[in-house]
RNA sequence: GGUGAGAUACUCAAGUGGCCAACGAGGGCGGACUGUAAAUCCGCUGCAUUUUGCUUCGAAGGUUCGAAUCCUUCUCUCACCA
């Protein structure tokens, strides 16, 4: 059954640009769409999972979705939205980061053959690494002006105002290589659309046109907007760097607090973009957070959404233990209690040291606990700062600077939890010697 | 090529011989309040065995009891003139 995608992702503030009569066109025909995704490193991260989930949606809505990882295109470089010409990847780390976005896909999309319309994972590096620079010039860049090209806000950027730069040849011809994937998928696979981020739709139209003029075509383009925040930093970044789906580079517990972390106003917007609740659910979720927003039911809907989908629901589930213990009223004692196995759950991803049990035998000072023996904090004055600043606790107490770290405060006879702060966390190991 | 202005901590920006580890603002961190929020208030924000010492104000030398501050050379940035 088909239902309105393009109504879909209006509602939910997903909606950019979109050609004329796309809508149209997939009400009355069952087709396929792709949208890109750059292998620049070897996960992806929350700024991708829009694209993901606008694929997910098409592929609800009885469409078929292909997911592109940019084989090719990655070797060339986008200049989309980039300042200055890019370093290219040598083709060791590109095969590396193709393995690892290919298998975050899939866990997003349904790829079951026998499923009524499986979603495909397709790599442009298979149909590139044939054509021959006859070919690609004679078949292909005939097709395209170099005016058409440089009317790009992409191109136009680079070479005029203030602060161009120039470009080269190579990521100018990066917009013809992208066309040209969604020429070969629209001959191929009957692909007649293709989606991406508004910084896309240079790179789109480009495809659409060549399709017009090489096959005789009629394609469909949309963009999604730019995901933000209210306050005007970027979407998807924290102190530590990228949000990433990958649970080794950013542990489901961090994940989730990332979005629990959300102002009320982003919310309200990213309930609608990164959950497939139904419209009615959300405007009650969003009443209900109104009357109660210290509750922050909408925060803790979209954490549990979007973490359930990327991470599962047992990751989850560890992921609220956590923070429940980390924030919630626990004590030393509760802490205490754990055990090795659940304690080490919780605190997966908290960075670490090791120290050996002679040092917390003999009583361990706190400046050596939290600087000269561990480099949790940057140096020595630092720590007595934090200490000063009555920042510091150990197994959530807070202590003062005289205090002396003994076996007494071992967790499970083997840990000490050490913090500065609410939100910084720092665990330190006894190893036997 | 000529002339003039400038280069100070994460950023902007004061300081033109001792009271300068360097005013102030932003940012960051911490505390209070709170909803692990926003706003607000308070504190901290070079290093060290911390009421003291050490290294810092584009770079290198020099003058001086003492230099971010004066002198010399160099590097870079900007403006105007050719």
């Amino acid at each position: 059954m088909m239902t309105n995608f393009v109504e879909e992702l209006r509602w939910r503030g997903l909606l950019h640009d979109i050609m004329p009569d796309t809508e149209e066109y997939l009400l009355k025909n069952k087709t396929a769409g792709y949208i890109g995704f750059d292998p620049t490193a070897d996960s992806l991260h929350i700024g991708s999972l829009v694209q993901i989930i606008i694929l997910m949606h098409f592929q609800r809505a009885g469409h078929t979705s292909i997911a592109l990882v940019g084989g090719a295109t990655g070797m060339v470089g986008d200049p989309s939205g980039k300042s200055a010409e890019r370093n290219l990847l040598d083709e060791e780390t590109l095969a590396k980061n193709i393995a690892g976005v290919k298998s975050q896909l899939e866990r997003f999309l349904n790829f079951d053959k026998t499923s009524e319309n499986p979603a495909e994972l397709v790599n442009n590096y298979d149909w590139m690494k044939d054509i021959s620079l006859i070919e690609f010039v004679r078949d292909t860049g005939k097709h395209i002006t170099v005016n058409y090209m440089m009317a790009k806000d992409s191109v136009k950027k680079r070479l005029n105002g203030e602060f161009a730069e120039g470009m080269s040849f190579t990521e100018f011809t990066y917009q013809l290589f992208q066309g040209y994937d969604f020429y070969h998928l629209y001959k191929e696979k009957n692909c007649k659309i293709q989606m991406g981020g508004s910084d896309q739709w240079g790179n789109i139209t480009t495809g659409t046109e060549l399709i017009r003029r090489k096959a005789q075509g009629k394609a469909y383009a949309l963009t999604v907007p730019l995901v933000t925040k209210a306050d005007g930093t970027k979407f998807g970044k924290t102190e530590g760097g990228n949000v990433w789906l990958d649970a080794n580079r950013t542990s489901p517990y961090k994940f989730y607090q990332y979005w629990l972390n959300s102002s009320d106003e982003d919310s309200e917007k990213y309930i609608k973009i990164f959950t497939f609740l139904s419209q009615q659910e959300i405007e009650e979720l969003i009443t209900a957070h109104k009357e109660a927003p210290h509750q922050r039911l909408l925060q803790k809907k979209i954490g549990e959404e979007v973490t359930v989908m990327t991470h599962g629901r047992d990751a989850y589930e560890k992921a609220i233990a956590a923070s429940n213990i980390l924030f919630g009223k626990s004590t030393a004692n509760d802490i205490k209690s754990l055990d090795e196995q659940t304690f080490l759950d919780v605190f997966e991803g908290v960075p670490q040291a090791s120290i050996a049990r002679e040092e917390i035998e003999n009583g361990l000072d706190m400046i050596g606990a939290l600087a000269a023996k561990t480099n949790f904090l940057n140096s020595n004055s630092d720590a007595r700062r934090a200490l000063k600043e009555n920042a510091v606790s150990v197994n959530k107490e807070k202590v003062k600077e005289e205090y002396t770290i003994t076996s007494a405060d071992l967790i499970a006879d083997k840990y000490v939890l050490l913090q500065r702060g609410k939100k910084s966390y720092f665990l330190l190991q006894v190893i036997d010697e």
